[in-house]
DNA sequence: AACATTTGCAACCGCATCTAA
DNA sequence: TTTAGATGCGGTTGCAAATGT
């Protein structure tokens, strides 16, 4: 044996960087049916090429149902600040506080911008308090320590302090996130037909797009045969067909794809649109109708 | 227009902690 | 009690997009 931690899983045997939309149709497909009791054993039977790490984080820190998205708001702002100033960078728990807001999320948004506000703010602070200083220097020197150790809120990114301290034009509204918020996922300039018995042939569907997810999929073992490998019966149909909306609806609330009037996304037509025309050109289409 | 720099954030890495045998 | 494996956590990095020159 070498010395060391082992590692946690065969780097050599899966795939890093970012995920594609088949990746996590797939994770989150398969947590919804089977949950994520095993993150380790999750990715082999969801037949993702992905470490259980991996998995976890994205589903943690990007796909799981209750998160929040878009700005942060400025009471959420004032409470990253007064948590950090009491407990530090326990990002977890201040992400406990905040709900539908996860810890990676709270740490960038510390690491990139309330951070520098609260820098510049003291320093700004600082210099206001240096000129007051010099003013009443002859009168009052304790001016400059009661000023250093103020503390600096900020009400909102409008404020005068927050404003002042970007360089960019609109950073104090900036670090929201866009709305359907991944740019990796945020298919306004991409058309995709999604069939409906995705199931089965939408996996196929998008592993033709994936070949990395292809081979996988025939090393896997039980978990998607089990639910795969269903009778056809009449019953049936109609379960899976009430389990397809479901699924769909959900996976539109994921990806960010329900329209803002409430639509629902359906597909356009009932057949496969996977015509290798359509396949090599990328030219993706999600279809939206009024229900 | 082209290139350089800065910014934001998803994802990775490795250590800490928990848990079950 | 010990140990190994699984999960959680926080620091850091890589890269695309935005911005500046």
């Amino acid at each position: 044996m070498g010395k060391g931690r082992a590692p946690c899983c065969d780097k050599s045997k899966v795939r890093a960087g970012p995920w594609s939309p088949a990746e996590d149709l797939r994770l989150i497909n398969f947590i919804q049916k089977h949950g994520h009791s095993n993150w380790r054993a999750l990715p082999k039977q969801a037949g993702l090429l992905r470490c259980g790490k991996s998995c976890r984080l994205r589903w943690i820190n990007y796909l799981r149902p209750d998160l929040k998205r878009g700005d942060f708001t400025p009471q959420e702002e004032q409470t990253i600040i007064n948590l950090h100033g009491s407990i530090g960078n326990k990002w977890s728990k201040i992400a406990t506080h905040l709900p539908g807001r996860t810890d990676n999320e709270i740490k960038n948004v510390w690491n990139t911008h309330l951070k520098k506000k609260l820098l510049t703010g003291k320093r700004t602070s600082v210099d206001n308090c240096n000129q007051t200083q010099a003013k009443h220097w002859k009168t009052d020197c304790s001016a400059s320590s009661s000023c250093a150790s103020s503390s600096i809120t900020f009400d909102s990114p409008s404020t005068s302090c927050a404003s002042s301290l970007s360089n960019r034009t609109n950073e104090a509204s900036e670090y929201s996130k866009p709305d359907a918020t991944n740019p990796r996922l945020n298919l306004d300039d991409e058309n995709i037909i999604i069939p409906p018995n995705f199931d089965i042939d939408f996996w196929e569907f998008l592993e033709s797009l994936d070949p990395l997810l292809k081979s996988t999929r025939t090393e896997q073992n039980g978990v998607n045969q089990d639910f795969n490998d269903v009778p056809i019966t009449a019953e049936n149909v109609n379960s899976q067909e009430v389990e397809l909306r479901r699924s769909l609806s959900y996976l539109e609330k994921e990806l960010g794809l329900t329209s803002d009037d409430g639509d629902n996304l359906l597909f356009k037509d009932q057949e496969m649109n996977l015509d290798a025309e359509m396949i090599c050109s990328h030219s993706w289409e999600w279809v939206y109708s009024s229900s």
